[in-house]
DNA sequence: CCTCCACAGGAAGCGCAGGAGT
DNA sequence: ACTCCTGCGCTTCCTGTGGAGG
């Protein structure tokens, strides 16, 4: 069917959607099910500081998509619409905000636009803070989301601390929030106690949650009987043993219901959500792949076309059914596409590095060589069709200007 | 048994970029 | 605008390890 007006097709209503916002992971809903116990202990835990005394450190954490930037979302827009007084809230994302020095920029930009956002040194701004909560003894409730991300994590938690001592009255407390349980193993054990005043774990929903969840949004962002129950569960099944993972779950039930529309269907059926489960899957480990550095594209593409021509040890490859590849072979590979290319490999040393990156990136799996092989080395094995990740490298890598030379043989 | 192989992965150090202090 | 400092990516060097081979 060929319409002369390309956009008619965009601008039909949709049979499936109503309002897809309500899908997207930054959408906050009236009621978050399942994380009452969480809410009330945010609340409690700030509460003092909303009434103006200095309320207890909280750190969050938890999988993610477990709610837990939602949770703290909620409650900061209940506050925002109390009629505060004293209570002051800054939130942001670590990823961005990463250092001691940009957090409390933010911080100045948050509540004092007015003052220059550069030019003046960490010292300057600090003061600069402490006199304006001592103005009128304010509270200010600072939550770092993401809070590993923050190189000076032990400067700035100190920094937020002697703050509190260092005003006359008013006083700051800190919200972290992380999904990366380990990274405190690294914390100054003083910074540590400070920022773990209250802890608050977030569990992974489990598949009753999940279902629930999807059904509270779907019954906002789809038309009504465009899903059934059934079609529900199975989402939720699957987000469920994917680490309950809700962002996940409607990040499925988004691209299931654009399967479905794509096939002029007006509901989803459990095959959409079978077909967006995958698709999801590897849309992530192509993402990946498209962004990593330049040498990890280039070790992967090595990867890729071993896989292909198949490795030098074929009889654990039949085994275990997979082609696993030996690590030496793989830094020839690499080390010959590289030269091919005109750049240098880098040192086998560091290769070893990158490999255990993607191994932790999920693009690859290793495992110790044990008997059969002369010497202790990895067996590597691409967990994605080589096929398809050697096609997403070239288009990304090469760009369809060079290619390789490097075809056969290795 | 010892030796060699084929690596794994820690430690130290180096050059660089960018941010902080002056 | 300048130097100083620090983190980062990387190399070089090194010690450790499990099995093969004689």
């Amino acid at each position: 069917m060929q319409d002369q007006e390309p956009f008619a097709k965009l601008m039909e209503e949709s049979n499936i959607f109503l309002d897809r916002s309500a899908l997207s992971p930054h959408f906050t809903p009236d009621t978050l099910l399942y994380r009452d116990k969480q809410i009330n202990s945010i609340v409690k835990a700030l509460t003092p500081s909303l009434k103006g005394d200095k309320g207890r450190n909280l750190f969050l954490y938890g999988a993610p998509g477990t709610g837990k930037t939602s949770c703290i979302k909620y409650v900061i827009d209940k506050v925002k619409v109390l009629p505060l007084v004293k209570s002051k809230i800054s939130y942001m994302g670590c990823k961005i905000y990463n250092s001691r020095y940009k957090v409390l920029n933010k911080i100045m930009s948050d509540h004092m636009p007015t003052y220059a956002k550069r030019g003046y040194g960490i010292t300057d701004i600090y003061e600069k803070l402490i006199s304006w909560i001592d103005q009128d003894s304010k509270i200010l409730i600072v939550v770092l989301d993401e809070i590993d991300m923050v190189k000076d994590l032990d400067d700035l938690i100190y920094t937020l601390t002697r703050s509190n001592s260092d005003v006359k009255s008013g006083g700051i407390t800190t919200v972290g929030i992380s999904n990366n349980v380990s990274f405190k193993e690294v914390l100054d054990p003083r910074s540590l106690s400070t920022l773990y005043e209250t802890e608050l774990a977030f569990p992974p929903y489990n598949s009753t949650e999940l279902s629930d969840i999807i059904r509270q949004r779907a019954k906002k962002a789809l038309k009504e009987g465009a899903i059934d129950i059934a079609a529900i569960n199975y989402a939720a099944a699957i987000a469920a043993k994917e680490n309950g993972d809700a962002r996940l779950a409607l990040k499925m039930l988004t691209k299931a219901g654009e399967n479905a529309e794509d096939g002029g269907k007006s509901k989803i059926e459990i095959s959409d959500i079978k077909e967006a489960a995958k698709s999801i899957e590897s849309d992530i480990a192509y993402d990946l792949v498209a962004m990593l550095p330049e040498h990890q594209k280039l070790l992967l593409y090595a990867i890729s076309l071993l896989s292909i021509q198949g490795g030098k040890y074929k009889k654990l490859s039949e085994e275990v059914n997979g082609t696993f590849l030996l690590s030496g072979e793989v830094y020839e590979k690499y080390a010959s596409i590289a030269s091919s290319l005109k750049k240098e490999s880098k040192s086998s040393r560091w290769y070893r590095k990158y490999v255990s990156d993607l191994e932790m990136q999920g693009l690859i799996e290793m495992m110790n060589s044990g008997k059969g092989i002369r010497g202790q080395t990895k067996l590597i094995r691409l967990r994605y069709p080589a096929e398809k990740i050697k096609a997403t490298i070239e288009q990304s890598l090469f760009n369809d200007s060079e290619q390789p030379s490097d075809q056969g043989q290795g």
